[in-house]
DNA sequence: CTCATAAATGCTCATCACGAGCATATAGGT
DNA sequence: ACCTATATGCTCGTGATGAGCATTTATGAG
């Protein structure tokens, strides 16, 4: 019988420069990969030593994001399942006698998802008109209805939700819109901009990204790409990046403050242009004080 | 070369006469579950096929939870994957000429995260000594207090979190507190009341309580588990036995309402013993029509 | 030295969601 | 008629959040 081979493949990201980047292999095509072997005690050590061996870049923080057996992807006849990683870690400088790490703007792979300047003109002159092309190939009254619907949601009249990275992206992959997909179908207009990568792998991209901006909201994971001592709008400027928005300064300042997240270190930043910044560290106690938020539920006061 | 081996295990929860129950097999002790064939089109239609198939049930509503290689368990020398799934139904009447597929209560395996009649007397007369005691026997001061704050965070000092099922389990594991972890190490107190399952699965169960736990308050997924009219009593009472908590009914009643999930069926019921209650049905529109829940950053006006 | 500019920081205000609890309405049963 | 059990309506206080004004303190140009 045909084995099953067990991949696994990581997001990798770090923010340099205001920008989000992942670690990437062959000029930008592929994730780092390779296969879970017996050797590796659990999956998430079998993760850790290929990147480390494909990258020579050690990683810190790691969860998983999603399983997956792709249909179109063969081995030896037998099916290859897909398990994918997120870990986030800060870019090192390039490692003595080894391949400098490719790293790349995740934005040169999600140029739509970039906010940060407002609306990106790709939105309004390429993919919405794409779309509702699409939209109007329908085979029917009820599917024109309910891709308009997924259009308005993802891409249109609703305002922009910056978590929804994978279902734009898989609206666009439907619409065949995205190079990926128009391999198999010849329909769609032309492609529009953003870089593709080899198999899946812009597809686990879009879900490691959709996974750290929703997660940043509730769990204190952006510190661990900071350096050890920053300015609360360097951490701004971060969230910002990973975000693709802008954020309200004064009231970020207030949101880190009442979480207790940070502490001064006593030292002060003269390198930021204006009035001197006081530096900061993150609280990592707090990681353990803390649970995770509260409830959303009319609990009753316990009798 | 040994090969690997890709399990399939669900978690299928009905919510019956005021009870979350799961779908079992050999007499409660395991959960449905099967490997992944090449004859399967994705994962979850073999683990569709799988379920149904021995349990002659069909499956609603279908999510991944989590995968992970078992340490311990080994099929023909090579290792063993298994990927875990969250599904929701509604108890169907024994269907004709099959097994009678093993409906249980989840409490039985969890009665410590019951709290609908406040505090199980189960925490403090066992569980809370018991984890005591093994936080005493630390081999260090550092290790001492880690523990500490562990028990605090889940059973003890802080208000209780209904989500921290899945910790709560691992801490009782790591204290060998559940039998299933008393097969490697002899130490630890006797075993708290709590049944127990075959390889993991209890551990997985707990993945699944937890993540629906969680997943209720943000997404409108208890609806999966109603009957197509009912109450807003019957749905308080289904979210309590899910939440293992008491909610505060008229609040219950105005969050329903603010969100819009449901519409009036112009039909009441008068077996409710007092007032007759008006009916209701889930509105699935509102599932495409909105997204996630809003931002907990302080996104700047878009200029 | 003075002033424009760029940040950093401090504060205020309106709105809204949520926890709590009082009050009223309407069935069936005694 | 009265009691009990629900259903349903409404109010109040508090805290989180969005928005924006005002002040403080550096640097660099003139």
């Amino acid at each position: 019988m045909p084995g099953i081979a067990i991949e696994l493949t990581a997001v990798v990201v770090a923010v340099t420069a205001e920008e989000p980047r992942i670690l990437t292999l062959r000029s930008g095509k592929a994730l780092p990969s390779g296969s879970f072997e017996s050797g590796h005690r659990t999956l998430q050590m079998g993760l850790r030593a290929w990147v480390e061996k494909q990258t020579h870049h050690p990683l810190g923080y790691v969860e998983q994001l999603y399983t997956f057996a792709d249909r179109d992807r063969v081995h030896d006849g037998g099916r290859i399942v897909s398990i994918s990683y997120l870990g986030l870690t800060r870019e090192a400088e390039a490692p003595a006698g080894g391949t400098a790490p490719g790293w790349r703007g995740w934005y040169r792979y999600f140029p739509w998802e970039d906010w940060r300047d407002g609306p990106p003109k790709l939105v309004a002159r390429l993919i919405l008109p794409g779309l509702r092309d699409w939209a109007r190939r329908a085979p029917d009254a009820v599917a024109r209805k309910a891709r308009g619907q997924r259009i308005d949601l993802t891409f249109g009249a609703a305002p922009w939700n910056e978590e929804l990275v994978l279902q734009r992206y898989e609206l666009l992959f439907e619409a065949a819109l995205v190079p990926e997909a128009r391999r198999r179908r010849s329909t769609g207009g032309e492609a529009i901009p953003g870089e593709a990568m080899v198999h899946d792998h812009r597809r686990i991209l879009a879900t490691g990204i959709a996974r750290l901006r929703a997660k940043i909201k509730y769990r204190p994971v952006v510190f661990e790409l900071m350096p050890p001592a920053f300015t609360l709008l360097q951490l701004q400027r971060t969230v910002e990046a990973l975000a693709g928005q802008q954020l309200h300064k004064q009231n970020f300042r207030r949101l880190i403050d009442t979480q207790g997240l940070v502490e001064e270190t006593g030292q002060i930043s003269t390198e930021t242009g204006g009035r001197p910044a006081k530096l900061y560290r993150f609280r990592r106690e707090v990681v353990a004080e803390r649970a995770v938020a509260g409830s959303k539920l009319p609990i009753a006061r316990p009798i």
